[in-house]
DNA sequence: GGTAAATAGATAGTAATACTATCAATAAAT
DNA sequence: ATTTATTGATAGTATTACTATCTATTTACC
């Protein structure tokens, strides 16, 4: 049952038995950030994860239903990640301003920062989040799922932002959207400057997260002035 | 070869034989539209497809490669439609402001125009727009379908209106963001309206489209004040 | 250290999906 | 009236997304 690093509470129809808690578990969230960045959403089947990590189809269906659920463990994951360094960048800093640029600096580059657990490579996740986090809420049983409480951490992370927000200027009547644009924007746009560079002003070069963080803040600030 | 309302000229990598052409493939696509805002993107087959207009899997296949190139024929089909809209309505309009009013007001409010062609029910493909068309292009493939040009209709839009943006604001360093920020926007925020509430403040109600133009519109111009 | 309980591996099987191929029937174009 | 293009009917294959069962191996704990 070797635990290492950090582990987040999450929730608990996500899964079938945490992968969290056992050795095996995290070889296959390791294995399965690595094979999402590989081979998509689309092409990814728990067949090849199996392989991967040199186990059987039966035994990852002991911990996920099905792969929906585990992309968006991963994503839930992520979100957690995401508030967990956001808090901590909070703590001790009263500065409106400076906190709504601590939060879009996160945001942005969360992925730089040292790593948590062995067994997530955060950057990696980052990629996956960027490229197939939206299958997991665009879909049929959306409502469902909402109700089950799979889409809240992603839901506390947007209201902490819309606080933030909301303290910097309090009159400002769409604090939700702008905090949950902030989150859709920064994927987009890093995908766009990746794929679709005709979509964004944004260049696919090493410093791409910094000039979205400068344009996110340029926006954001003007909006809220 | 009843040809009837107007045809959009749209790249012909994305069909084996253009629907826009027969009576067969109009029928195909009207009911291509229903069946996906019915069952969403990953339910839906051609066999059911083939089934709703009382025909076979084999002639669909004569003219879509598989579904991912219907659900990519039918976005680019809304996107030379809503900048069709677009032009239409700036044509005589010379005030910056107008302009760029205008066009949020056709991004967020298109569907409810009058509609152009007996076969598509572009109400309805706003909504299937809105659930599944990110899935067009968040794909391993983007890169390879990108250069087909099969996302072209969306980017010659996205310049559309970052042209209206540069005119207002010549100043401003990123036209093409704000631009695919709005159109990713305005389908992100009625999304959550219906599905995911605590993610937005537009609330789910018949006046919503109004609501996020207004909202839309407040950010935009404090943007780029 | 021994035993029960939990976990993982191995294998098999099924229904549905995403196609491809072929040939016959029908409608359109000349 | 006849060639040509289009659609229908049918069959077949590989892969996917599971479920079930039984055995082997760890792990927990007394």
């Amino acid at each position: 049952m070797g635990e290492h690093g950090i582990q987040f509470d999450l929730n608990s129809d996500l899964f079938i038995k945490d992968p969290q808690t056992s050795s095996y578990g995290q070889k296959l969230l390791s294995a399965s950030i690595l094979l999402f960045d590989d081979l998509g959403f689309e092409s990814f089947t728990f067949k090849k994860l199996a392989q991967a990590i040199s186990s059987t189809e039966a035994s990852i269906y002991r911990y996920f239903e099905n792969k929906h659920k585990l992309l968006l463990y991963l994503t839930n994951w992520y979100w957690e990640w995401v508030g967990y360094l956001i808090n901590i960048h909070l703590i001790n800093l009263e500065d409106p301003k400076k906190r709504l640029k601590v939060v879009i600096h996160q945001i942005v580059n969360a992925s730089n920062e040292s790593p948590l657990t062995p067994y997530v490579n955060e950057n990696i996740l980052h990629k996956v989040i960027i490229q197939e986090s939206s299958k997991a809420y665009h879909i049929r049983d959306v409502d469902k799922e909402n109700k089950e409480g799979l889409f809240e951490s992603y839901q506390t992370l947007v209201d902490k932002v819309a606080c933030v927000i909301k303290r910097l200027s309090p009159s400002f009547a769409y604090p939700y959207m702008l905090a949950s644009n902030l989150f859709e924007m920064s994927n987009n746009q890093i995908f766009f400057a990746e794929h679709l560079p005709k979509l964004t002003d944004i260049k696919n070069n090493k410093d791409k997260y910094n000039k979205l963080e400068e344009a996110m803040c340029h926006m954001c600030f003007k909006i809220l002035n």
